[in-house]
DNA sequence: TTCGTCATGTAATGGGTTACATGATTAC
DNA sequence: GTAATCATGTAACCCATTACATGACGAA
């Protein structure tokens, strides 16, 4: 799971540990708090040692849109300790293409789903149906066991362990209902987010004149890489 | 947190492992699949070393509600292999008290919370109000950490991880108003469940004429045990 | 007699956490 | 010069999981 986050933005750019800890946070905020630096880097060790991630040359690494900052004279910031710097593989997006791919377990409080819809943006369709589907059946199945417990064992259960259940049930079937508009959009060939309400950015995003769906898979800013 | 499972649902009734399980399946349904045996059973037995629990006599088993099934010419049921069923001591309670009164780690995504609710017709109001505000503050704080990514940074997010902060920030809302719900239905006195539109078993649960809530703080059909 | 379910357990492993230790750089 | 923050790492532990092994009992 780490390794599928770690993996995922250094597809992104290069970046150091630390940086990369802060990427996590924002792009995983949903599902985990935070992941300490006593899991990340003996990963990012163990990543480097099975040829997925290298270390990159600290001055090659991308500043991003904000331009090199300052000062070129001096050695373009004299690297700070170690600061290493680890940029993706060949292997490497071989490895997050498997990782992604591959569905988590079968149980419902599967946090890696998340971890793999937040990288969805580099997927195919059709990975990204197949995992949206499988997270579907999971909650459905949650969802239809709560239902169960809630109409039969109801007077069994105090006031708390059934308002729980109750506000379980609540949130599997909104999830369902999230998960169907997902799995509409990706079907119909559009792109999360450009509801008629929320518009930005809307160029005419293709539309049913691709049911194939092969084209445009994204929009322009971040078209996914082809791995392998 | 498994301990504290046990322990509140050795608190109703003495069980067996293989029991105890299944009534944790069904009673923390909403926020963990399933619990193995592979650390079920070593912390029963754990639980038993340190005197928190103990073997009760197969026979002496209240068998709850459905009565003794037939026979008892016969050894009461011919001990089936092991089958050690255990009760809660004194240590026991106690030390479920202390689990229970203390909060879990400052995570939002605490699976802690959940069992702790679980079990709250077991704690006092005092106690279940601590539980519950903490929780509400650290929901709150990821909706404001969510709220400020949406709001700072959401160009840079591609589509689908934006669709996941949104929906993370969306159950962060809704969380915080059942919370406070929760917390208003607590400070009144009452039970949760009984609202306006789903009675069920209605008979004019006290009301405000107990200010200091002392009185009546379950519904008769569970009291919660005074431990010590 | 064999299969399914009840029932208990062990060993290896996994994926993380906390607490700690260290040092470099920047801002005051 | 000193505090805050950036940055990397290690060691010990924790709480669980998977896979496996065992065995009793009831029903077909």
């Amino acid at each position: 799971m780490l390794e599928l986050a770690i993996l995922g933005l250094l597809l992104e750019t290069p970046m150091h540990g630390y940086e990369l800890r802060k990427q996590l946070v924002m792009k995983l905020g949903t599902f985990r708090a935070a992941i300490s630096y006593g899991s990340l880097y003996p990963t990012l060790r163990r990543l480097q040692q099975e040829g997925c991630i290298t270390e990159a040359e600290p001055e090659a690494v991308a500043n991003g849109e904000e331009g090199d900052r300052g000062l070129r004279h001096v050695p373009p910031m004299t690297s700070r300790r170690g600061r290493v710097v680890y940029a993706i593989t060949a292997e490497g997006k071989e490895r997050f293409a498997e990782l992604l791919a591959q569905a988590g377990p079968e149980t419902f409080d599967d946090p890696a789903f998340g971890v793999h819809f937040a990288f969805f943006s580099r997927t195919d369709r059709q990975t990204r149906l197949r995992i949206l589907e499988g997270r579907r059946r999971r909650v459905e199945e949650r969802r239809e066991g709560l239902r169960d417990v809630l109409a039969r064992a109801a007077e069994r259960l105090d006031a708390y362990t059934l308002e729980l259940q109750r506000h379980g049930l609540e949130a599997a079937e909104r999830e369902v209902r999230w998960l169907e508009e997902l799995i509409a959009t990706e079907r119909s060939g559009r792109t999360p987010g450009s509801t008629p309400t929320d518009v930005r950015d809307d160029r005419g995003t293709a539309g049913l004149a691709d049911p194939l769906g092969k084209v445009r898979d994204n929009p322009p800013s971040d078209t996914p890489e082809r791995f392998e």
